[in-house]
RNA sequence: GGUGCGAUAGCUCAGUUGGUAGAGCAAUGGACUGAAAAUCCAUGUGUCGGGGGUUCAAAUCCCUCUCGCACCA
């Protein structure tokens, strides 16, 4: 009987230095990469989501990466399906895999699935989204409460972009989101390691900070240019990118949307970190220990 | 040199007729099952520029000094 297949996950706050180690450890077990971020998919995104460069991707195949239009709007679910069709294909001619990314939500739907849900009518979506536009948080309260009591009374109350889906899925399939979450853990047929990157927090800043500066130096201003007339999509409320289009409305200096971008990414690590640390499946390494790599080869 | 205005949380500022201070942003912590680089929640002791005075009580009134800004010379 053959052994079990295994699936690397590789995560940590962005600007930890991901991309090259799992470049690293991919290689050495000849194998390839899936990127499990929300952003890196989509094409012109290049510089601000910093994608692995056409030199990386020849050492190691990535997926995911800079192949969808950023007018196409994925999500987990999407993700999840990607991810476990493209491992077939790579376990069917290796042992292992690497999944790398900062997208917590992107890796919890591979690793442990995301509950089976209908699909929302488009069109009833977007009445509920002008309905809020127009009338805003008061009138969804009270719809919620009337229409979906039991999402209600869960106290997410507060939070628009859920009420905006309990409410649009409620109107559209009929019954409270709340029961298809069952929040049961899929098993998958590949056993799964999870490594967490990390660096201590001062570190960590000062590379986001050089990081941003490197970027701009690369053309992020230009591509962001590019990217100007498709802003309002949602796959451009992204850091990096809505600084800069504040800027080209004269919202702000070019040295005031710079000096956001480096906190905004700051504030990003940090809710990555709140959201990886409280997974107790995760080993901890520091992203710069001369001996990584040994390090990793002993979890493995 | 003169006059006026300002000096309050890391930053920008509120502070009603005197009752020992509060917002936004930042920062820190947290949540998060189909927008997740999104969205949201929690946390505010600071010689109220220094010194003196009036008062039971002063960020608030008076005097003075220091520093900024503006205008007049």
């Amino acid at each position: 009987m053959a052994e079990q297949k295994k699936l690397i996950v590789i995560a940590g706050p962005t600007a930890v230095g991901k991309t090259a180690i799992a470049i690293e450890v991919a290689k050495s077990l000849d194998t390839e990469i899936i990127s499990a971020d929300s952003r890196q998919c989509y094409r012109g995104m290049t510089i601000g989501t910093a994608q692995p460069s056409a030199e990386e991707r020849a050492i190691v195949p990535h997926h995911f990466v800079d192949c969808y239009d950023v007018q196409e709007a994925l999500n987990a679910a999407d993700f999840e399906r990607y991810a476990l069709e493209k491992l077939e294909d790579i376990f069917a001619q290796h042992q292992y895999a690497v999944v790398c990314g900062g997208t917590g939500l992107y890796l919890k739907a591979l690793c442990e699935g995301l509950d089976d849900m209908p699909a929302i009518d488009p069109i009833i979506n977007q009445v509920v989204l002008d309905h809020y536009a127009a009338k805003g948080m008061d009138w969804m309260c009270k719809e919620l409460r009337q229409k979906d009591p039991e999402f209600a009374a869960m106290g997410a109350m507060d939070n628009p972009a859920r009420m905006l889906r309990a409410l649009a899925f409620k109107l559209s399939v009929g019954t409270s989101i709340v029961q298809y979450r069952t929040a049961v853990k899929k098993d998958r047929p590949f056993d799964i390691i999870n490594i967490g990157l990390e660096l201590p927090r001062e570190q960590l800043y000062e590379r986001i900070n050089q990081r941003v500066d490197i970027m701009m130096q690369q053309g992020l201003l230009q591509e962001a240019q590019q990217l100007y007339p498709q802003r309002h999509l949602k796959n451009l409320q992204t850091v990096g990118y809505a600084e800069l289009f504040a800027y080209l409305e004269n919202k702000m200096t070019i040295a005031q949307a710079v000096e956001k971008i480096k906190q905004h990414s700051r504030n990003y690590a940090k809710r990555q970190l709140t959201w990886f640390k409280k997974d107790k499946a995760f080993t901890w390494l520091n992203a710069q220990d001369p001996h990584l790599m040994a390090k990793i080869a002993d979890v493995l």
